[in-house]
DNA sequence: AACGTACACTTAT
DNA sequence: ATAAGTGTACGTT
């Protein structure tokens, strides 16, 4: 296996992906990084020119855990909408408290769209920042509207 | 192995 | 405003 490593920027974070073939094995948000080549469509979804990501997955879809079972759910809410924590809960018979556990510790955001699960009665978080949910989040609505 | 604590929540007092 | 229920992870004994 050939792992290999890439960022894209988006706004003020580089986006850094570790991949192989099509199979995407962390994404993370920080504050340097260096253009290269990263999978196609993520490239084109960060600038809001691509409403799926298809060319790629990620391996936290593929285990066989609760957090699994979670992480699948979210990648059926389509683009340009958010659902609670509580609705994804439901949906695997397990706690919001639970599908907070699953975002923080989500590997891939962006291939995994953790940032459109929000709170009841608000926004919700996001790690590193909040700001990158809402950029996100505001990019889509655009796209959508 | 057990225990405590910390959470990207929600609902009911 | 505060508390209780919730499941998992992670640190400390």
């Amino acid at each position: 296996m050939v792992l290999r490593q890439g960022a894209c920027k988006f706004g003020l974070w580089y986006v850094h992906i570790d991949w192989d073939e099509k199979v995407v094995y962390r994404v993370r948000f920080l504050k340097t990084g260096q253009e290269s080549e990263v999978p196609v469509s993520l490239r084109l979804f960060l600038g809001g020119r691509l409403t799926k990501i298809t060319d790629v997955t990620s391996f936290a879809l593929k285990e066989n855990n609760a957090f699994a079972q979670i992480y699948r759910e979210v990648c059926k809410v389509p683009y340009g909408r958010t659902v609670t924590y509580g609705e994804i809960a439901e949906k695997c018979s397990t706690s919001p408290r639970v599908v907070g556990n699953a975002m923080a510790k989500n590997p891939t955001p962006v291939i995994i769209p953790c940032h459109r699960i929000v709170s009841a009665k608000g926004l919700g978080g996001y790690s590193p920042s909040i700001e990158i949910k809402e950029a996100l989040l505001n990019m889509e609505s655009q796209v959508y509207r």
